[in-house]
DNA sequence: ATTATTGTATTAAGTTATTAATACAATAAT
DNA sequence: ATTATTGTATTAATAACTTAATACAATAAT
């Protein structure tokens, strides 16, 4: 686990969102034991409070669930994590598009942009 | 002009993106006056060093000027526009498309999956 | 039974960034 | 010359977050 944290938000925001990436993209498997609080802390160079409050976070969504003393677990339900990674991405592609239609960029402008990147990054 | 504003960063970025946006899509155009800091501030009900803060911002980038008693002006630099435009589009892009890889989805997949969304949000 | 390891809770302090209040400065308009 | 309007600067207050220190709670391992 690499951490990529700045100062431009909560650092414990970013630590959840990374960790729900890794979630979906099934870096993490469903029902995989996560390492302790202490040692992902330390991982990360953050304090054991700041790490608490992210996976904390991610617990109120189900996520993940605790066992006080075994320890921290992904949800073993798939199906919540497909939903999850659905549902994202369509907000993630309609946000985006609103930005892009507030810079003057229609559904199809957009479009053919984004192809047109895709080809030039090819090279 | 309507500001929409939340509270999840701060107030000034979010004032001087949508100011920017305002003269990337045109309803600002090149040399326009805009009205003064306090009228502005008022407007988006914000404290005026609040609004002065976020056209400091768009200064310092050149996409507006002031002059100290007459007022603040877009640039007439439709050039400066136009490129600004093009690197903000291809940046929205490029990371639009790093989040949708982090969650699992390759170009094709979202490609597809901005299709299929458009398609549906037409009914 | 004891110990070590786990998650959790509480409280305080420190730091940073944002926002607000106010005063100052320049100049166009009169 | 005076006044009103503009941008600007300075300082203070507020808020949010992070860090830190410490204590508590539960249970698996021994």
């Amino acid at each position: 686990m690499t951490w990529n944290l700045d100062s431009s938000r909560p650092i414990y925001v970013q630590i959840a969102e990374q960790v729900q990436l890794d979630i979906i993209s099934g870096s993490y498997q469903p029902g995989a034991k996560l390492p302790s609080v202490r040692e992902l802390a330390s991982q990360a160079k953050v304090n054991p409070n700041t790490m608490q409050k992210a996976l904390a976070e991610l617990e109120k969504s189900g996520l993940v669930y605790s066992q006080r003393t075994s320890g921290r677990f992904i949800t073993e339900d798939n199906e919540m994590i497909e939903q999850l990674k659905e549902r994202l991405a369509t907000t993630q592609i309609q946000e985006f598009l609103e930005k892009m239609s507030c810079m003057g960029f229609g559904p199809q402008d957009t479009l053919q942009l984004i192809e047109k990147i895709l080809k030039e990054g090819q090279s």
